[in-house]
RNA sequence: GCGGAUGUGGCGGAAUUGGCAGACGCGCACGGUUCAGGUCCGUGUGAGUAACAUCGUGUAGGUUCGAAUCCUAUCAUCCGCACCA
């Protein structure tokens, strides 16, 4: 055995022989009860940051923890390969996207096996592969197939920065969530997954997801948006159409005093042509056309909008109201159209103000500082309805339902439900995709590619510009398909998919990643997904959204076409926090932030690496912070973590000569003395300590400073009097087993140091032993009124009558009470006496 | 504005069920080892006091024999959503 830890040897040797003897690689074994483990794939930008470097540190104890404790673990790897910076690389240096991106990912392929992590190779996915878009191109036309895929004509949001449109939820701010960029609208006729479809189930099913943050679940209840109220027809005076609104204060009908449109609303051109009111609400239109989203949203206060000439009739008392148009009512939500109660809606009342129009309170608010005559705001405390015919009187809740109920006697309404979620918008005008695998054909319109021609591979000759259309347009071998229906000649679709599309189904092709006959067999899939799906998923809560939600909605589709069993992709979820670091700001102070190049307070794994290596990286990262918390980095720490695990090693090289070989077996281990006992104790406590926080609640901050507390008992212990060799023989190796899976590689070398041939990575989670967590005595608290006072060394278990005699015995505690009363004693044994005296 | 979280030493954090607040690590101080520095080993380290007393988990109340933990109010910070009718 080396005198020092020459950590770069050490991970050098074990990486090898790790790979030579195919250590983590798994197979289906169906009498085996199965755990997956899984991290969510980078997109392989060439380089790891410490981001990654903690989310697969936090999965990779996972894994080599739930392998040790006897399950069968699928721990699986890959790369989200499609996305735009290959193509920006593309535009930038010449170099082909594959070739780029083929050449990062065998980057980062060699950083993760550097860092030790126990990945399951054969596994292997990257979503730019052919063999793995065919499938992804055969899920298309399944989706297609349900009905779930359609394509049509819209205002839709398009990043000018990236030149493509964007779904509903990449837009953040009214910016591109890549380039933040203000989005644009342009009218476009992509393509559409009908997420919409399944938003109760979204929704519903987040009730059954306990091993989910709740964070996480309300931001997905959040963009799910689901609303209860009604949908109301007003007539319009002269005008054949009805006007529908949706509204969830159907109890403020006869309230309403004005209506408004989108501008977008398909009504306004044919209720304003030819009128003295055409031009002003033409240019009003092109106004808010004009607008950015960002322009639209952010200047919130001041209302805009403008009167169409028109009037509608309220169902309810056959009042005659102004229609408006006006930005502040949205197309894409409910009918685009709303009436407005200025009395009790913020926005109408902002509104009304700004137009002088009409105020008629009809809910008498509880609320005492409210003058109904004088509103200064608009009034949305429940409270009695007035000013509303047969309805007075009512409770305004109850007048919501009785409304509704009057509207859907005399036809004139009906209860509806809405939802923020849009459907998922899935074209993208850029090249490194997944082509979609459709075809439009004259006489046929749009059909989907026949299988046995998938996959529709990516063209390589096409030009890189970053400007004009998809890039698949420049092709000239792409673009000419023949009619799966009718044998003519059809134009391929030159858009290519959301990328979202490839990592929404990429942890059931792990299952089964080399299948060439179908995306995956059932029974594989069945098996490592089980009922519930992936037992761990681990990665940042960035993707709550999109990628969560996109796979969620992904899985019912396929658990519905029967190709898998579980309905939900991921059992239990854990966010882990981002990696922050200080550093001193323009103006000299000293602030944390996200590790970013702009801010210059990076630290890059490499770095780690070569100073003290893969193991002390994964040390510190796990025991700075719980996974779920921001982890504050910190040079001293790293430093504190490495001479961790110098003493480990000099602990076990110090006796490694009198201890190699010992073979007294754990049973026959006699405990003697005191300081025996008190380290028996201790190991015991931590193995206990170490299989609950490192198997079941995820703290292994905890785990590892409890290992830490049997370190420093070991070396307490070493200076006794009497060693007991076998004790303390035994006590090391279970102290290198419990830290192996936090720091692999030292802990095999030291176990093969200790004698043995056999692999820590297939080694078997010790057991603690129960007799040895019992004290032969116990330190019992003495409170005077709840204030400590003195302590108790008493027999393990001793009675609640024989701890208050000997408590009362004390001096301290004859002091205390001495003419006072005592009013109560409270024993809990082994713990606790308290005398409340007065 | 709505929603979600978090506030504990000089710092990262622990206290899992209401029962010794501050485990473990960093930093700092002192001692040993060393020609010396570093390393390593050991001791100490919430405030306060000569020592006790006492005070102490953002702030103010409350429940309880007993509260970092439960309840009410409040402040601060972070995150998400935001004209969603």
């Amino acid at each position: 055995m080396n005198e020092r830890y020459e950590f770069q040897e050490i991970e050098q040797k074990w990486q090898k022989i790790w790979a030579e003897e195919q250590a983590f690689k798994t197979v289906e074994d169906y009498d085996k009860e199965k755990y997956y483990t899984l991290e969510m794939f980078p997109y392989p930008s060439g380089k790891l940051h410490m981001g990654h470097v903690r989310n697969y540190s936090i999965g990779d104890v996972v894994a080599r923890f739930k392998k040790m404790a006897g399950y069968n673990v699928i721990h699986p790897m890959g790369w989200d390969s499609f996305g735009l910076p290959a193509e920006n690389a593309a535009i930038k240096n010449g170099i082909h996207p594959a070739i780029w991106t083929d050449s990062n990912i065998q980057d980062m392929h060699d950083q993760l096996n550097g860092l030790g992590f126990s990945y399951d190779w054969d596994r292997e996915v990257a979503t730019c592969k052919p063999d793995y878009y065919k499938w992804m191109q055969w899920l298309f036309i399944e989706l297609y197939k349900k009905g779930l895929a359609y394509k049509k004509e819209n205002p839709v949001n398009w990043c000018p920065s990236c030149a493509t449109v964007l779904a509903n939820e990449q837009v953040v701010d009214g910016a591109c969530e890549r380039c933040k960029t203000p989005v644009t609208k342009k009218n476009l006729s992509p393509w559409y997954f009908k997420i919409t479809a399944y938003a109760d189930r979204l929704l519903a099913n987040l009730d059954k997801l306990p091993g989910w943050p709740d964070k996480v679940k309300t931001m997905q209840r959040n963009w799910i948006g689901r609303s209860e109220g009604a949908e109301v027809v007003f007539g319009i005076d002269g005008y054949d159409n009805d006007l529908v609104v949706y509204t969830t204060r159907c109890d403020t009908l006869f309230g309403v005093t004005y209506m408004v449109l989108a501008p977008e609303h398909p009504y306004v051109k044919d209720l304003t042509e030819g009128t003295e009111y055409e031009a002003a609400v033409n240019a009003y239109i092109q106004e808010c056309a004009a607008k950015s989203e960002i322009e639209r949203t952010s200047l919130t206060k001041d209302k805009t909008g403008v009167f169409i000439g028109k009037y509608a009739i309220n169902p309810v008392n056959g009042n005659k109201i102004p229609i408006f148009i006006s930005d502040y009512v949205l197309m894409d939500y409910g009918t685009g159209a709303i009436m407005a109660v200025p009395a009790h809606d913020q926005r109408d009342f902002e509104f009304a103000k700004a137009f002088d129009l009409e105020i008629i309170p009809v809910v008498d608010v509880e609320d005492p500082e409210v003058d109904l005559n004088n509103l200064t705001e608009a009034a949305v405390a429940t409270g009695t309805m007035i000013n509303s015919g047969q309805f007075n009187g009512m409770n305004n809740k109850d007048a919501i339902k009785a409304m509704i109920q009057f509207l859907e006697e005399e036809g004139k309404g009906k209860a509806t439900v809405n939802y923020k979620l849009r459907d998922w918008l899935i074209s993208r005008q850029r090249y490194w995709g997944c082509p979609i695998p459709m075809l439009n054909c004259e006489k046929c319109g749009w059909v989907p590619e026949k299988e046995e021609n998938l996959p529709i591979l990516l063209p390589t000759d096409v030009e890189f510009t970053g400007k004009g259309a998809s890039p698949l347009t420049t092709s000239k071998t792409f673009g000419t398909g023949v009619c799966p229906v009718c044998g003519g000649k059809a134009e391929r679709e030159y858009d290519t998919m959301d990328t979202f599309l490839d990592s929404s189904w990429y942890f059931l092709r792990y299952c089964d990643a080399k299948n060439d006959e179908k995306a995956f067999d059932k029974k594989k899939v069945d098996y490592w997904m089980g009922q519930e799906g992936v037992d761990q998923y681990i990665g940042g809560v960035e993707h709550a959204i999109l990628h969560l939600l996109y796979s969620r909605f992904f899985q019912m589709v396929l658990h519905d076409l029967g190709l898998v069993e579980a309905e939900e992709p991921f059992k239990n979820l854990l966010t882990q926090g981002m990696v922050i670091k200080g550093y001193t700001d323009a103006d000299g102070n000293y602030v944390k932030a996200k590790m970013s190049k702009s801010l210059g307070n990076v630290v890059s794994p490499a770095e780690i690496q070569e100073k003290y290596g893969a193991d002390t990286a994964r040390l510190f990262i796990l025991f700075a912070a719980p996974p779920e918390k921001e982890l504050d980095w910190s040079d001293e720490g790293v430093e504190g973590s490495f001479r961790f695990l110098c003493r480990v090693y000099r602990l076990v090289h110090e006796y490694i000569t009198k201890i190699k070989g010992d073979q007294t077996p754990s049973a026959a281990i006699e405990i003697k003395t005191a300081d025996d006992k008190q380290l028996n104790f201790v190991l015991n406590s931590t193995i206990k300590k170490v299989t609950e926080d490192a198997g079941g609640r995820f703290n292994f901050n905890t785990a590892i400073s409890s290992i830490m507390e049997l370190v420093n008992e070991l070396y307490r212990y070493k200076a006794s009097a009497e060693m007991n060799l076998p004790l303390f023989n035994e006590a090391i190796n279970k102290m290198v087993i419990v830290l192996n899976p936090f720091v692999p590689h030292i802990t095999e070398e030291l176990w093969s140091c200790l004698g043995h041939d056999d692999r820590l990575y297939s080694a078997e989670w010790p057991k603690y032993d129960e007799a040895a967590l019992v004290k032969d005595e116990v330190e019992v608290i003495v409170q005077i009124n709840g204030k400590l006072k003195d302590k108790l060394i008493l027999p393990n278990n001793t009675s609640k009558e024989v701890v208050e005699e000997t408590a009362r015995e004390l001096d301290k505690v004859k002091e205390a009470i001495d003419g006072m009363n005592i009013v109560k004693v409270i024993v809990v044994p082994n713990k606790i006496i308290n005398f409340v005296v007065k």
